[in-house]
DNA sequence: GTGAAAGCGCTAACAC
DNA sequence: GTGTTAGCGCTTTCAC
């Protein structure tokens, strides 16, 4: 059986069309009487309005692209599953996208970002996306870009304050009484930006503290993932004169790296404190547990979506701002025991 | 500027709306001329096809729903992330939802599932849901239910063979010659199906090496996470007589349960061995690695969409089936050491 | 407050 | 092979 159209109701209710709509949407005012004839047929045909007419009609789809890099980094998980009750709440469906191995992809930007309204706007979280790739974007298409980011364009950033953050990270240590201090996650190139970033805050707390930095203990990684923490403790404890703390860039290199120092005999914090980076859920549970630097997850969901929404709703072009979202040093038996 | 529409290709190229919609989606042969024609109008106006009309116009929306309890547990993130590139390939985009403590809401299944016409079918992932929600719902959308049911209804299953891997697990723990082996996550309740296979699992095991199930040593958890590990573990090791192995029913009980026994001071596996269940990436990399059923998540994502399309494209009623997607056991350090 | 009617941009009979 | 045209189901301007 066919589903029942607003014009079906209109019939059965004995109004025209447009009174359905009204109720239905709670526009104009209607009668008591006639919203009760209109929600009457409603029930007995068991209308649901058709989202995607209504989408061809308002021109709006109701939908928001979250991208991220990978889906089952536990990082951009708990992100997502920050944003998606935030976006439901601002009346948007959520609709997801790895970027993942896609950068390939010379012309268009990423996935089915490339369909026309099929989404109201898009937050998108950049692994290696350098500022280029995003103004290479259609200037039409609400933007809100995850992490911070330092430029006056057409789109939105949000997140925390990533050199502040680094810095605490590092003075953490510091105040434990560590004095050869690994960095495990630098990105020297144009996409590493965030990655830089961090790397700023570890000189910066060195810098406040007086302290010299062994360049050497300043470890690239391609990735922030497990593999390349492991990686580059392995070469750090290969060294002579190995480090007594790490400051890893995200929680999994700090895992991975914590992995091979305790399978090399190394105790941890004794030998080698370890903080990480996004606090994720692991590391409250993994043994040691893991401190780190807990960006406010919900409140970057909550800017994010609330920024884009602004966005979307606005007729005028609007300028780029650059929105920060609060985080907290949480030290845990990895720095402290 | 207003985005340029097929119409307005149409009149550039001098030819029908009709034609250039055939050039478009590449359907009947077109004149190798007139597509030139077609698609170089295409390229001076920038034409790109407005998504929502073409779905309103064809009644079907491309997207599909994937629904899953959490999106920060790593098994459900994992399982989404093979589910998306599937999805795509096969010309869908996925809108992800989280089923969450939603169950409250009585009357609508899920979130914006009520949602008529947004999309073509659904993947639904249940934790708690008894076999009655899911036939309360709207039986004109296509769904494909992830995780075995024993049930002859209008959706399919996909899933591994729950009581075959539970069995396997727990042989494994025998042939390394534990015999009190306890069991973590059970849930003897309607909703708790999934849970049950599992201890159906462990049940056979032992009655296949004929040994005797101490009841005691079943701890039931309201979820499969790693508090309910945590504390499941606790409870067992306060016994007067611990069991020397334990078969948890997520890697998350599992990683839950190490972290307790480690820091009570047994060691893993010596004193205690323990075996989880998904293989998620965390166990991989944890201290010590987690042995684990690792269920063939690839397949799992492959079959279901595959299922979902058929469905999608059927116009007859499809009768639903259960496909079963591979499985394995890796055994890690967590049981050999 | 409600009705009539013109689209939103595309697809797909149906002709030619 | 290509043009004509009638919708898909809803919103919304404009009258009444």
């Amino acid at each position: 059986m066919k589903e029942a159209t607003l014009r079906d109701v209109a019939e059965l209710a004995g109004v025209s069309p447009r009174t359905v709509s009204n109720v239905v949407n709670g526009y104009a005012r209607v009668t008591e009487l006639t919203r009760q004839k209109v929600e009457r047929a409603i029930a007995e045909l068991g209308y649901r309005p058709n989202v995607l007419a209504r989408h061809l009609a308002t021109g709006r789809s109701g939908q928001i692209l979250v991208v991220v890099p990978y889906l089952d980094t536990p990082y951009f998980a708990e992100l997502l599953q920050a944003v998606i009750p935030v976006a439901r709440q601002a009346g948007y469906n959520v609709l997801i996208d790895q970027s993942d191995g896609d950068r390939e992809h010379e012309g268009q930007f990423i996935g089915h970002a490339s369909q026309r309204s099929l989404f109201d706007g898009m937050i998108y979280s950049p692994l290696g996306l350098s500022q280029e790739d995003l103004s290479r974007r259609d200037p039409a298409l609400p933007l809100v870009v995850l992490g911070e980011r330092t430029s006056e364009a057409s789109f939105d950033h949000v997140g925390i304050d990533d050199v502040a953050a680094s810095t605490e990270a590092v003075q953490h240590l510091i105040g434990l009484g560590r004095r050869r201090i690994a960095a495990i996650g630098d990105q020297p190139y144009p996409t590493g930006e965030a990655a830089q970033r961090r790397t700023a805050g570890f000189r910066a707390a060195h810098a406040v503290a007086g302290l010299p930095i062994d360049e050497s203990l300043i470890i690239g990684t391609p990735r922030f993932n497990r593999v390349d923490g492991a990686q580059a403790m392995e070469a750090l404890l290969q060294k002579d004169n190995p480090p007594d703390a790490v400051f890893c860039y995200s929680d999994l290199v700090a895992s991975g790296a914590i992995h091979t120092a305790l399978s090399k005999g190394f105790r941890v914090p004794e030998d080698i404190a370890v903080i990480g980076y996004d606090d994720i859920e692991d590391g409250r549970y993994s043994l040691p547990t893991i401190s780190t630097i807990a960006p406010d997850k919900q409140a970057i969901a909550r800017l994010a979506v609330e920024r884009l929404v602004i966005r979307i709703n606005s007729k005028e072009p609007v300028p780029g701002v650059d929105l920060r979202a609060g985080h907290r040093l949480v030290a845990r038996q990895s720095t402290i025991g």
